[in-house]
DNA sequence: GCAAAAGTGTTCTCTCTACACCCATGG
DNA sequence: CCATGGGTGTAGAGAGAACACTTTTGC
């Protein structure tokens, strides 16, 4: 048996919810946004001093999902604009005592991380340039990016990394970053206007140059399609 | 609090982990595969007489993986030819106890599952015709059978429910089965032909008609691509 | 020979891609 | 006017759907 300083009984299982969160930041060189997660550093034994997800217990009285929005709220401050479980963790190695972690990933938009990124013992992170991380976090942020890439794919969450109007060339952005790869301006735009999931506005962002048309999300679409778990399980208290 | 006859701390949240099992047997009336799978009948209080998916209790020195494979021979006496977690489900009032269950979803060849088709407590079912299931288990094979289609689409798992080897009208009945659509063989042939998987053997199926080439897999390719989990945290212990 | 499944060929459509080109604005 | 990003046009490659057609077997 381990030696630990605190905690429950050793001997029982405990169930632990992690979040991966992801927003967007503008490196102020090159203009360009780039992914990025906020981290919470450890104040306790196991890795303390290690950076690590944000997370906490499961409580007895509440369903994962809400375990989930409430520890990341606890631990981070933030409100996320999508939220959906990744994967459930459970090498019996993986932790000094049993810890079966529910872990879920999430996306902010980025003016919501600027208004929590104050927090204490909270920072944010360059996804390509992470620290070491406690557990197996590093594993499982690699998963969740993984994730990330092919289901901005198929499905339309890079709504989550942008404010309500936006243009062409802004969303186009957020696919590059995730990609790590340029896309052709026009026929992104062709795609993504026979898509329907864009409505355009009579607005535009005005700056250099000549302006361009702000778009918003057609709301009718689904964000992304979850099969038959779209609001049953899910959003169960 | 709620009363329980056995069982261990009732204010603990406990772990368990079940699987939804796949396989294909021949309806004898239009001899088309259909998509089958086993329950089995719980004989305890909660939903007693009820059918329910294989499972059981996580141990604290197994992984979620290991725990899955075990659970599932030992309900079943089944060996699959594909596993892979499915979901966590952990609604708070999911069974009269707080229990979060680790859900996995397997692939069983016709083969093998007529070889243990003989386990007590347990009968096949047919997906399209499902009885009356207990806790929140039919809500979970509907998620199952819908990760099941997506997946076939994109990977190629319909090869965990098929012999060695095959041809390719007996490949085509496996995803005629799982989409519940006709497939033209022409370009079914033409399709996965491209895809590089299979590999032709100098073997026919004889029988009625003009004999059909036998195939078998390309074992080079990936299964199906789990991305960063491939073979960490999944085959752990 | 005939029915039926195995296997091949052809055409059409649709999407993706590359890239040329025009438009509108700030400086 | 010119540089730059916004926005449109277009031609070619490739995938998929529909379907005509040939081949090979059992009966």
């Amino acid at each position: 048996m381990v030696t630990r300083t605190a905690g429950p009984d050793v001997d029982t299982t405990r169930v632990a919810v992690s979040t991966v969160i992801f927003s967007l930041r503008r490196d102020p060189a090159d203009d360009r946004p780039a992914v990025v997660m906020p981290l919470v550093r450890r104040t306790r034994d196991p890795y303390e001093g290690l950076w690590a997800l944000p997370g906490g217990w499961l409580d007895l009285s509440e369903s994962l999902d809400t375990a989930a929005s409430r520890t990341l709220g606890e631990t981070t401050g933030l409100a996320p604009s999508f939220l959906e479980q990744l994967y459930a963790f459970g090498a019996v190695d993986r932790s000094p005592s049993r810890v079966v972690s529910i872990v879920y990933w999430a996306l902010v938009r980025p003016d919501e991380a600027e208004r929590a990124a104050a927090e204490e013992n909270v920072a944010w992170f360059d996804t390509a340039d992470l620290p070491c991380l406690a557990f197996d976090h590093r594993e499982i942020v690699d998963y969740a990016l993984w994730r990330l890439r092919s289901k901005v794919g198929y499905s339309r969450i890079a709504h989550g990394l942008l404010a309500d109007e936006f243009t062409l060339a802004e969303l186009r952005e957020v696919y590059e970053a995730i990609y790590s790869r340029r896309l052709d301006p026009a026929n992104f735009r062709r795609q993504v206007e026979n898509s329907g999931t864009l409505i355009p506005t009579e607005r535009f962002r005005t700056g250099s140059h000549r302006p361009a048309r702000l778009y918003r999300y057609n709301r009718e679409v689904e964000l992304a399609d979850r099969g038959p778990l779209t609001h049953s399980e899910s959003s169960r208290s």
